[in-house]
Order: structure tokens, then C-alpha cells, then sequence
DNA sequence: TGTGAGAGCGCCCTCTGCTGGAATACC
DNA sequence: AGGTATTCCAGCAGAGGGCGCTCTCACA
């Protein structure tokens, strides 16, 4: 369920409204003009006590925008409406707390979406709390009319020309004309490639580039081209200028797309718009989200090219490739000792079990001393083998390890806690050579086998 | 009316680190 | 021999970078 929050105009009422798309849908706004028609036949009563009281507000600021927001389920292809009324002012904009700032920052006065992040919470929110009972969904929202109202000049506002459907403004009639085309349908230019049709002959000429490989925007510092002067801006941004507008005001964070920072502030807020329809998990992005599904249908999309073990993740079979068939394969040493471990993450682990401080300390049974750290009690622990370091609970015998557990036997204490190591022979040594290899060998048999 | 600039969404990728079972080493 | 600790390993998710493509709007 994708859930898309817009706004629609009210009929008889003559509100215009902000509509505010989150998931990219440009058709959104079109759709849900044509299905609140349908609605009001239906008799569904969207204005409540809530909406009433944002009304009184709105005739304070000037800009009464009832906001009905609204849900579409793409795999349905139907829209559902919730009863929440909420609107969105200019004004209010600029008093929710923002999260995150740009530089040189301007004010829009499009009807695109907020990058607000209190409304992104609201979405959420409001997302929620939404049940279906308090939904109704209309299906079939394509095969309604599209039905434009006139544009009409507010009072008192410089801009002049407002649009209907929309909070967009303008001082010129032609450009509201204009405008309007942007809710209408009308798309003269088509492609002789492939289906898709398009409101400018500019936007046909770059779709057509994408089909053709034509990519006339040459990067000066790197020679990779692209199809737009937008991309190749962009790239410019990431790659030479590393220019970053997008600032987090909570952490040090900073992007070269507003895109990136709604994802970033994401992991403030914890927000995960991305529920799994199979588990409780829910993701930050939809790629996450398509990722886990993986964990579900059990596919294994990378194989290695020398074992031909699979694996969900190319990174995980990156690490394989290296550990396993990769020659020199740096180790990562312990600050605090000489280990050496294979991969970083162990080596996390290490120093967690070994090298962390620990509040409850460790005593040694042998001489009372005390340790913080497992790694120097260990340690530690060795200087009691060749010495007189155990004492006898029993008696005041004192001797090392080995011959305690002999001492303690005729004391009458029976076996101590701990056992002299034993030396494995050789010939056992033999057998447990490489085990890994060997079943490693039989996993591979198994699953050509399995082929 | 055409065009450029920028915004927005989507997709895929890499890097990173945690987790838990298996293998191995140690006692 | 058997228990325990440590290391190896694959699975998996969090976070962010980079780019493809389309759209809207301002401007010439």
C-alpha cells in the first residue's frame, strides 16, 4: 500500500486546495478531483468536528485550504479517502519545526510537495492511525471525467490569477492558462518508440535520447555524458564541486538531493513507511523493503564464481570471494593483542568480549587479584601453570595447576575447577586438517548434486 | 512557445556492522 | 573426553552515494 497525500477541491464550496504528493504519482491530484465527485454522490461525509475548527482558522489566514487526504493503493488501482481534514498554510509551513535547511533556500509557491518534515511525520501519522472503517475506497478512479473548474482571481492577492485546483499563482492569465494544463491529460507528443506520451516537445526529445543512448551533456572533468543538463549538474554536485546543499540541522549530515535528506532524516525520526506484507518488519526506503523480500522468497541472486556458493547480498559474497579465493587477504590485528582476526566485524566482537571494561570484575580463584578486562584475566591466568599459584581450599598447600587437581583429589575436594590442557596427538591433527575444506567439498557435491 | 533549471521519485549499488550458528581452539 | 571460549562465516539490515527518468515552473 503506497500511500499518497493530496488534496482535492471542494465542489460547492469553491476551496482551491494544496495537494502534496509524497510518492511521486502525477497523477494524483487529476484522480482525486475526478473521485471526489464520485464521492460527494456517494454521500460521504468528510468535513468533521476537526476539519470545522481548521475551517475557522483558514478564514483567519486568508487561505482556507481543506485538505482531504487520501490514500492509493497502486496494486488496486483505487483510492481511498480518510476523514482526517488537515490543511496546510503557507504560514503553518513555516512555523512546523524543520529538520533540515538548504542553502540559499527559497520559498515555492508550486503546488509541490512540502519538504517539511513535520508534515512528513503528519503522513506518517496520520497514515496510522487511518483505519478501514473510517476509508472508502473507489475503485475504477481512471474511467471518471476529468472536469476543470475556471480559473478566478482572489481577492486582496497580488499574484492575481489563482488556480482552482491547485495553490498555485500567477500575475498573468497566460500563465495560469498554462498551468492548468498541468492537471489536464493532454499530451500531444508521442513517442515513436515506445508508448508513453508527453506535454512538451522537449520532454519528448529527452525520452526519445533514453531509447537512442544520445547524451549530449559531457561532463569537462570526467567524460561521462548524459541525457539532461540537470543530470549532468547533478553528477557535477556529487562528483567535482561536492556541493551540498541539504543540511541536517539534528547531525552533521548534508546532501546533494532534498530526496536524500527526507531518507537521512528518516533515521531521526524512525519513520518506516515500508511495511512487509509477509512480517512485522518495516523498511525506511522501498529498496530496503525489496531487499528483505529476498529473506522471504529464499533467492540467492549472486553466485560465486569459483565455488558457486550463492548468496542474498553481492556484498556478503564480495567478503566471501575475498576470505575464501582471494590470495593475501589482509587480517585485522587487535590493538591490545597479537590476535589476528579475518574480518573487521570479528574484530568488533573481539575487543567487545576481551578488551571492554567490564563493571562486575573478575576474581581469580588462584590469588585473589582482580580484573576488569577478560583479556588480562586470561592472561593473567597463564602465569599460574608453571608456578605455586592454586591454593588449597582444604589445607595451606600451595602448588600450580596440575598437581592441585591431584592434591585436591586426596584432600577430599574432589576435581578442580579447572583441567591441565591435554596435547592433541598428531595423528588427530591430521584428521582435523582443514575440516572446513572437506564439508565445504560435500556442500558443493550436494548442490551440483541438487542441480 | 520552447528551453533551461531544478525538483522529485525510483532504482541499484557499496560500505558497514550486528547477529547467531558452525567450526575450531583452548582448558 | 567433554565443556567452554573464540574465531569463522553467511545472513541481514542501516545508511548513504550515484544515476535514470520525468515533471513543473520560470524565463526568454
Amino acid at each position: 500500500m503506497a500511500a499518497v497525500a493530496g488534496a482535492v477541491v471542494l465542489p460547492g464550496q469553491g476551496q482551491a486546495a494544496v495537494h502534496s504528493v509524497s510518492q511521486g504519482m502525477a497523477l494524483t491530484l487529476r484522480e482525486g478531483i475526478c473521485v471526489f465527485y464520485d464521492l460527494e454522490l456517494a454521500q460521504i461525509h468528510v468535513l468533521q468536528e476537526e476539519g470545522q475548527e481548521k475551517s475557522s482558522e483558514s478564514k483567519a489566514t486568508e487561505k482556507p485550504l481543506d485538505m482531504l487526504r487520501m490514500e492509493i493503493d497502486r496494486d488496486n488501482d483505487a483510492i481511498a479517502f480518510e476523514n482526517n481534514i488537515q490543511q496546510l498554510s503557507p504560514s503553518e509551513e513555516g512555523e512546523g519545526k524543520k529538520l533540515f535547511s538548504t542553502v540559499g533556500e527559497k520559498k515555492s509557491q508550486s503546488c509541490k510537495a512540502s519538504e517539511n518534515l513535520s508534515e512528513l511525520c503528519n503522513e506518517s501519522k496520520e497514515r496510522e492511525y487511518a483505519t478501514a472503517s473510517e476509508q472508502t475506497v473507489v475503485k475504477n478512479s481512471k474511467n471518471l471525467k476529468f472536469q476543470a473548474c475556471a480559473p478566478r482571481q482572489k481577492k486582496g492577492e497580488k499574484e492575481g490569477f489563482s488556480c482552482c485546483f491547485c495553490s498555485f499563482t500567477s500575475a498573468r492569465l497566460s500563465n495560469l492558462k498554462r498551468h492548468l494544463k498541468t492537471h489536464s491529460d493532454e499530451k500531444r507528443y508521442l513517442c515513436h518508440l515506445c508508448p508513453k506520451a508527453f506535454r512538451t516537445a522537449t520532454l519528448l526529445h529527452n525520452h526519445v535520447n533514453t531509447h537512442t543512448g544520445t547524451k549530449p551533456y559531457k561532463c569537462s572533468d570526467c567524460d561521462t555524458a548524459f541525457v539532461t543538463r540537470g543530470e549532468l549538474s547533478r553528477h557535477r554536485r556529487y562528483k567535482h564541486t561536492l556541493e551540498k546543499p541539504f543540511k541536517c540541522t539534528i547531525c552533521e549530515y548534508s546532501s546533494v538531493e532534498a530526496s536524500k535528506m527526507r531518507r537521512h532524516i528518516r533515521s531521526h525520526t524512525g519513520e518506516r513507511p515500508y511495511p512487509c506484507d509477509l512480517c512485522s518488519y518495516a523498511s525506511k526506503d522501498a529498496y530496503k523493503l525489496k531487499r528483505h523480500m529476498l529473506t522471504h522468497t529464499g533467492e540467492k541472486r549472486y553466485e560465486c564464481c569459483v565455488c558457486r556458493a550463492r548468496f542474498t547480498q553481492s556484498g556478503t559474497m564480495k567478503i566471501h570471494m575475498l576470505q575464501k579465493h582471494g590470495e593475501n587477504v589482509p587480517k585485522h590485528q587487535c590493538p591490545h593483542c597479537s590476535t589476528l582476526i579475518s574480518r573487521k566485524s570479528d574484530l568488533g566482537v573481539h575487543l567487545r568480549n576481551l578488551h571492554s571494561y567490564m563493571e562486575e570484575a573478575i576474581k581469580c580463584s588462584a590469588c585473589e587479584a582482580v580484573f576488569h578486562e577478560r583479556y588480562a584475566f586470561l592472561q593473567h591466568r597463564k602465569t599460574h601453570r608453571g608456578g605455586k599459584g592454586f591454593k588449597c581450599a582444604q589445607c595451606s598447600y600451595t602448588c600450580n595447576q596440575k598437581n592441585m587437581r591431584k592434591h585436591a583429589e586426596n584432600c577430599g575436594l574432589g576435581r578442580t575447577e579447572t583441567a591441565a590442557p591435554r596435547k592433541r596427538s598428531k595423528e588427530k591433527n591430521k584428521i582435523r586438517e582443514n575440516p572446513k575444506r572437506v564439508k565445504s567439498e560435500v556442500t558443493l557435491k550436494s548442490f551440483q548434486d541438487e542441480k
